[in-house]
DNA sequence: TAAAAATACTCCATAGGTATTTTAT
DNA sequence: ATAAAATACCTATGGAGTATTTTTA
């Protein structure tokens, strides 16, 4: 688990999609794939379930999500502590 | 600033010494000098002071320190989330 | 002169890319 | 036919290494 995998979950949390998250931070549709399978094999649960090709964030996905966005914004809030 | 660099600053932070801290994370002493040395720079603080060839964390330091360890505490309960 | 940190490289793991395939509408 | 996600493969950046230098007690 990583920031970045953090910030791509909560991105595509956000959108409903891969594809759309993917626009927002300005990366491949295989980037932001890549990296929720990774987050989700390294934290050991599943986040999203996959229905058709569509995504839903599943009961364990909103509750990680809560505790995430909290995160980041105290990691950003850090990463600004110069200014 | 990343979180690898955060995990290698409260090291430093609690031995006082980037080469104590080296031992304890089992890396080298210039992977600790690299890291905190562009953590400094990311955030634009200088977090430790440097005199003669000792390290001394300094009021910033000391600040910044407090929040991060809070943060990895988080981050690192999240990364267990699995189990 | 010993001990700590900094500097200068080299190397490799992984984050990201493009191309393509699969799956369902 | 479209559209979304997954898979395959390739590349380049940066995290880590070894070797060495600088600095000061």
């Amino acid at each position: 688990m990583n920031i970045r995998q953090l910030e791509i979950f909560t991105t595509v949390a956000a959108t409903g999609s891969m594809t759309k998250a993917a626009q927002q931070l300005f990366l491949s549709q295989p980037a932001i794939s890549k990296a929720i399978r990774e987050l989700e094999q390294s934290i050991g649960v599943r986040l999203f379930d996959r229905i058709d090709n569509r995504l839903a964030l599943n009961s364990a996905g909103r509750q990680f999500r809560i505790r995430v966005t909290q995160l980041l914004t105290e990691f950003n809030e850090l990463a600004q502590y110069g200014d």
